[in-house]
DNA sequence: TCTGGGGTCCTAGGACCC
DNA sequence: TCTGGGGTCCTAGGACCC
């Protein structure tokens, strides 16, 4: 059996322990209700309100005008988590992080939903945070069921019962089915977990075309074959952006921001001993449309310059398409290749024709 | 003054290769 | 010489997750 644990309104916990004063109060981690921000996570007291992730901030204001807003700080969360999750490997023989609240277990033998109840214990009296875990099979069903119980809540489905658990939550519990699939489903009158899983290939790929809906066809089944894994996966990106308190359609000023941007990704390439052969632009208009452009080189770099030159340069190609201005801009670093990596002498075969 | 920031994965067409 | 069938890489866009 297999656990996954997720820490309940984690950054919202994480500053209850900073400021004690403000428990029982509606708290919400989050950007400014003044500008562009949003909820990053509401206390449960603020949850009373309405107040949810991803809801604006000045929405969240407009619901509970006395909700307290604290800016994110997520070096501390991430401290915070790294003390649950080692907290939680010296309970568990396999742990794999997911995110910085969340994770799945192989559980240690014994009574599963024993094992599953002392580190809920552990963790919250060592460490004095909520969590909720659910205990399946597979990974689909242990991740529904740690939020079917929320806060602090444990939730064991026995083998064998996964596709009974599953069939009546609504459609969107399922990890995968987001806005656009919800609305797919709910126009198709597809309401419920179970009704995915019985939908017949025709009408499936009608709804959800591709691979994807195979796949969520099989999850929503319960059937879920990916292990859990002891090694992090590896970075296959990384970027950043930057949205303004006031749209920007001035070149300059955005190819400064620019560089900025470039600045801190090439210091996080260094910090990696990384080298990146794609850059890429990310500009967001007033309408909320979003334009990329990206170009990849033959050799890996992991400079401020070149990766500043190539974003501004990019700028000016995605603004040729579309002229700002723009509410977002940033770079992202693709294409990694570990730096100072030992060249091998050449092993390639002369390949045949085939066919 | 509606709508963050950091990610992953999928799709689809064209280039290119065998 | 009316037209195969893969495969990979690149680019752009999009859905989704926390
Ligand atoms: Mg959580
Ligand atoms: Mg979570």
């Amino acid at each position: 059996m297999i656990a996954h644990l997720d820490l309940d309104a984690f950054f919202a916990a994480v500053e209850l322990h900073r400021h004690p004063q403000l428990r029982g109060k509606p708290v919400v981690v989050g950007g400014d209700p003044d500008g562009r921000g949003v909820v990053a996570t509401a206390s449960y007291e603020a949850r009373r309100y309405g107040i949810r992730s991803a809801m604006s901030s000045a929405e969240a204001r407009r619901r509970c005008p006395g909700v307290i807003f604290l800016r994110p700080d997520h070096r501390t969360y991430r401290d915070w988590s790294r003390r649950v999750w080692s907290l939680v490997a010296a309970m568990a023989p396999v742990v794999e992080q997911v995110g910085i609240d969340e994770g799945y277990l192989v559980l240690p033998v014994g009574d599963p939903g024993e094992q599953a109840a002392l580190i809920q214990l552990a963790i919250r009296e060592r460490l004095r945070l909520s969590c909720s875990l659910g205990v399946a099979t597979c990974k689909v069903v242990a991740k529904i069921g740690s939020d079917v119980r929320k806060p602090g809540g444990i939730t064991l489905v026995p083998p064998g019962g996964e596709a009974a658990f599953l069939a009546p939550l609504p459609v969107r519990a399922l990890p995968g089915v987001g806005p656009k699939a919800g609305a797919r489903l709910a126009e198709a009158g597809i309401a419920t977990i179970g009704r995915l899983a019985e939908l017949a290939d025709a009408r499936l790929a009608s709804l959800l075309p591709g691979r994807v809906g195979l796949e969520l066809r099989r999850r929503a089944q319960g059937i879920d074959p990916r292990p859990v894994l002891a090694e992090p996966a590896e970075a296959v990106s990384l970027s950043t952006e930057e949205t303004f308190p006031r749209d920007i359609g001035d070149r300059e000023t955005l190819h400064g921001y620019l560089r900025e941007m470039a600045g801190s990704l090439a210091e996080g390439l260094v910090r990696r001993g990384m080298t990146a052969r794609t850059v890429t632009t990310k500009l967001r208009y007033p309408d909320f449309a979003i334009v990329t452009r990206s170009r990849s080189l033959e050799l890996g770099i992991d400079d401020a310059e070149t990766i500043a030159d190539l974003a501004c340069e990019l700028l000016d190609r995605a603004f040729k398409a579309r002229p700002g201005p723009v509410r977002l801009a940033g770079v992202g670093v693709a294409g990694f290749d570990r730096h100072k990596q030992l060249v091998l002498p050449g092993t390639d075969a002369e390949a045949e024709p085939v066919g």
